[in-house]
DNA sequence: CTATACTGTTACCTTGCGGTTACCTCTACT
DNA sequence: AGTAGAGGTAACCGCAAGGTAACAGTATAG
């Protein structure tokens, strides 16, 4: 795991960089913006941590430079905790802020949390198989065929597919598309038989299975 | 966008609540850890929001009580600052930990960005031998070849890993599948054999081993 | 008003979970 | 040895959960 470390204050960043070698992060250290885009330009990185007050210019700036062009996940420093600051971070695609003085091991901890999360990808589409769902635009297609599906099963589909690839409550589905209705374990049956038969015709690869008692889940066919 | 908020200070929870309204959050409130249990059980949250300090417990053991089976993101929330506490809490799959007294705008911005940016999250596998079990997911594979386990033995099996690589007593296993039942010993001998077959075919080596007078415990070598 | 689709309801079938029983081995103890 | 108790395996089978199809009531469109 190797990240990027943006800071001025060396002492910190000496102390920082020997506590997380020990964690098992390499650090990449630049102490102005300069050197940080000259660094930054061959390397991708798992993070980047950006002080904000930096003698040539400040960390929300170079954040605000990176905003498409880099997709690592940033993790702000700072010894101001004024709230304008924070919101302003985060509205810059930040990640995470803390608040100066912290404890090495809290800093550590955030960026191994950053670093294994892989940043969704704000797709509107979702594949699986030959299954394709537009979701915005709501349109399915199974291969070349278009598939046009009822409320409740377009309902059903988009909670699955919010949660994939882990499985959903069979309570929690009836929940979501029957709030206040009483609950009625047929109704449930009903449309799952229909979204199945939607989803999959002929020949095709079954795409939802139910874990008993466990909950409903899009997968292809496990052998 | 729907969240969980279990915190016993109902001035600071009410506030929390209106202003997370006005964000467009809709807020699950519970003060108790039973109440949380009780609420959240049929539901599925964008993210739940958890206080230390509970009345009749604290949300880091709620959260431990969680961990497996629900695969919403955690927020805590803390009067403490003490930094046990917040290792304690990320090593319990935390995703942030916002130290009391705290701006309520900071506080809807994180939880966004847990709810949002943070889908595809670490997978939690665990592996041992040819077997791996994605405990979000719920799939279980030794080799090549996918296991399909019925709710006891899934039960089980997840047990069993959150206590890995210790044993766990064979009362304590009744206690927990068969929380309110008669035990009956014959009952927890089907379920070790069945479980056993499935997790091990042919030649594969056995994993599960039970340690006489301690207990069950999965491991690869059997001596 | 007719036609169409959507959804709740009912009836019936299939599956396999899980409690039960029977029988086995192995160890510990008298 | 004999016996008791724990652990392990295999087979049986009732029954609830899951799955399907058909029907009916109610929208909605044209």
């Amino acid at each position: 795991m190797i990240i990027l470390l943006v800071e001025d204050d060396t002492v910190l960043a000496t102390h920082s960089i020997n506590f997380l070698a020990q964690e098992g992060i390499e650090v990449d250290y630049a102490s102005t913006v300069k050197q940080a885009q000259a660094i930054s330009e061959q390397q991708q990185y798992d993070a980047i941590v950006l002080d904000i007050n930096l003698p040539d210019g400040d960390g929300l700036s170079l954040a605000k430079l990176w905003q498409g062009t880099r997709d690592e996940p940033i993790l702000f420093l700072s010894a101001r905790d004024k709230l304008d600051d924070k919101l302003k971070a985060f509205s810059l695609g930040a990640l995470d802020y803390l608040t100066k003085p912290f404890a090495l091991a809290e800093l550590a901890v955030r960026i191994k949390l950053l670093a294994n999360k892989t940043l969704v990808k704000k797709s509107t589409t979702f594949k699986l198989d030959s299954l394709s769902v537009d979701l915005q635009a709501k349109i399915i297609t199974r291969g070349q065929r278009v598939i046009i599906l009822s409320p409740q099963q377009w309902l059903l589909l988009s909670l699955l597919i919010e949660h994939y690839p882990n499985p959903v409550n069979k309570s929690c589905i009836i929940n979501h598309i029957w709030p206040d209705e009483d609950t009625n374990n047929n109704m449930y049956k009903s449309l799952l038989t229909r979204l199945r038969t939607n989803l999959s015709r002929d020949e095709e690869v079954p795409l939802l299975h139910t874990l008993k008692k466990q909950g409903l889940v899009l997968r292809v066919a496990n052998a």
